[in-house]
RNA sequence: CGGGAUGUAGCGCAGUUGGCUAGCGCACCACGUUCGGGACGUGGGGGUCGGAAGUUCGAGUCUUCUCAUCCCGACCA
């Protein structure tokens, strides 16, 4: 573990680079684009779907499985999805490999040649609904309400751990429904379900809304999304939900026959969460000294380290900590007691420190000897000693208490980073400066937010969810416009 | 795919106008002293100097080619 990286003022995408490796979250691999996920960092994701799975099959979904390849003629039978997706496909195109003539290594086998090149999956709508076709015939069948976690592929350009990945894992769910209400309330609920998430279990406060048509997806009707903002004034698209009307239903002939006899099109929605959770996850709450994880989604939630010379200290310490670390674990805490003497004390505490443990007691002969217990709290550093006796209520207000104050503190700093802005200075000013949300006056035009992305990088991230209307001009072309909407440089 | 940079131990780097056995810090191993915020001392292990060809008595250093990575742009959850 090295003693110093990067501070967030001096270089903050350095910082959150030097983060994710040093706390062992992942790490660049032999492929280009990709990263290796490693066992602290998988922990984290393995914590966020274990709830967000939950979450789905109490909102009624369940979990299915569909092919990693995709046949490339499915692909182009939604217009507006190929050409969303085609500049980022990776393609199969042979299944063989056969040794070198020249006996030096092996290459592709030429015969070997698919008749149909295969995609890999950048996401899965064309074959989902290639396959509901078959499971549906009559609104008995529906609604369909299926989510899969997978991996997929998007060949991008620029990669960073977490953020942009060439693959990365998800889950997408894919729903098919009787009528277009039902589709829309689906999506809306998906995207309410994302929020929960972010704000409860993450600590990350979320603006929801809608995207404006060229920040839509590929192929849907209307794009709904969370929108978060990150400690460098940065916004992170932090989940997606989308109403796909009949678009692919129509693509892919996937047809019903409703109650009145009458053979309709089925109304489709998809919505998914990344692994971009991850960087969200990181860069919302950490600071100079390190991760610092939200008590919800901490792989470890307590550790425990005893300070001793001798085996017979340990002994005596391990005596008390036992009975504490089984009453903490009976509460459903994840605790870890770190007993290893080939490291010391200090150390370990930079090392748990640095990896976002949130709440760390430490042990030695002096608490032994007074009945008392060190407690430290990653969010705010500050350290306390405790009654041995009393330790078991304290940590669980704690780690309580440490969940509210990360949501807090990211809430208010959301607050403070947010602008009401009508002039085109103000507007580069604060993007020039400390970013952050901007809400002002857009009228409407694709041509007036390509301009404003041009000049200033930054995008339109959402026109919040209950907008309320309000007359006024365009910030950057001053016609008339009636409602504000959020600007901000992304992610 | 354009512009810029870098490849020397696991990581971070130094290595002079070409010169003798390629070095430093961290990490690693052993022993001793330490142990309440990343300990210290002593000793040790680890290198096809990205790769190939060339110039030369001699190449980490010079030439050519090649490969890879990183940064900046166009695309994106």
């Amino acid at each position: 573990m090295a003693k110093d990286f990067s501070t967030r003022a001096e270089n903050y995408s350095q910082w959150y680079n030097d983060l994710v490796i040093k706390a062992d979250l992942a790490e660049n691999s032999a492929v280009r684009g990709c990263m290796v996920i490693k066992p602290y960092g998988y922990a984290i994701w393995e914590q966020i779907q274990s709830v967000l799975d939950k979450m789905f099959k109490a909102t009624g979904h369940s979990n299915a499985y569909f092919p990693i390849f995709i046949p490339k003629s499915f692909f182009s039978k939604e217009a507006s999805h190929v050409a969303g997706f085609a500049k980022e496909c990776a393609v199969v195109t042979h299944y063989r490999l056969k040794n070198s003539p020249d006996g030096k290594g092996i290459i592709v086998d030429e015969d070997a040649r698919l008749e149909e090149e295969l995609i890999v999956r950048p996401t899965s709508e064309t074959i989902i609904w290639d396959t509901y076709r078959n499971w549906i015939k009559s609104y008995r069948d529906l609604p369909v309400l299926v989510n899969q976690w997978a991996n997929v592929v998007r060949w991008e350009m620029r990669t960073r751990l977490f953020l942009r990945t060439t693959e990365f894992l998800w889950q997408e769910g894919h729903t098919a429904h009787a009528s277009e209400e039902e589709a829309i309330r689906e999506a809306e609920t998906m995207l309410q379900v994302y929020t929960d998430f972010a704000e409860k279990w993450m600590a990350i406060p979320v603006l929801q809304g809608t995207k404006s048509p060229s920040e839509r997806f590929a192929g849907a009707i209307e794009t709904y999304a969370i929108e978060a903002l990150m400690q460098d004034g940065k916004a992170l698209q932090s989940g997606t939900s989308h109403f796909l009307g009949q678009n692919f239903a129509r693509a892919f002939d996937v047809k019903f026959l409703s109650k009145e006899n009458q053979l309709d099109y089925v109304w489709a929605t998809s919505w998914g969460v990344s692994t971009r959770l991850m960087g969200a996850l990181i860069m919302s709450h950490s600071d100079d000294h390190g991760l610092v994880l939200p008590p919800r989604l901490a792989p470890i939630q307590v550790v425990i380290v005893p300070v001793f010379k001798t085996s017979e200290q340990l002994e005596q310490i391990s005596r008390v900590v036992g009975p504490v670390k089984s009453a903490l674990e009976s509460k459903g805490i994840t605790i870890k007691y770190d007993d290893r003497d080939t490291q010391k004390p200090g150390w370990k505490f930079a090392e748990y420190e640095f990896k976002g443990v949130p709440v760390r007691l430490t042990l030695g002969p002096r608490d032994i000897e007074q009945g008392t217990v060190e407690i430290a709290r990653r969010d705010t550093l500050e350290k306390e000693v405790f009654q041995i006796k009393d330790i078991e209520n304290k940590v669980v207000h704690l780690l309580d208490l440490i969940q509210q104050n990360l949501y807090d503190r990211a809430l208010s700093f959301r607050e403070n980073n947010t602008f009401r802005v009508d002039t085109w200075a103000e507007f580069k000013e604060i993007l020039d400066g400390t970013g952050g949300f901007i809400s002002a006056h857009w009228d409407g035009t694709a041509e007036t937010e390509e301009k404003i992305k041009e000049e200033t990088k930054a995008t339109i991230r959402v026109i919040p969810l209950n907008n309320p209307k309000e007359e006024g001009r365009c910030v950057y072309s001053g016609k008339p416009s009636h409602q504000r909407v959020i600007f901000a440089r992304a992610y």
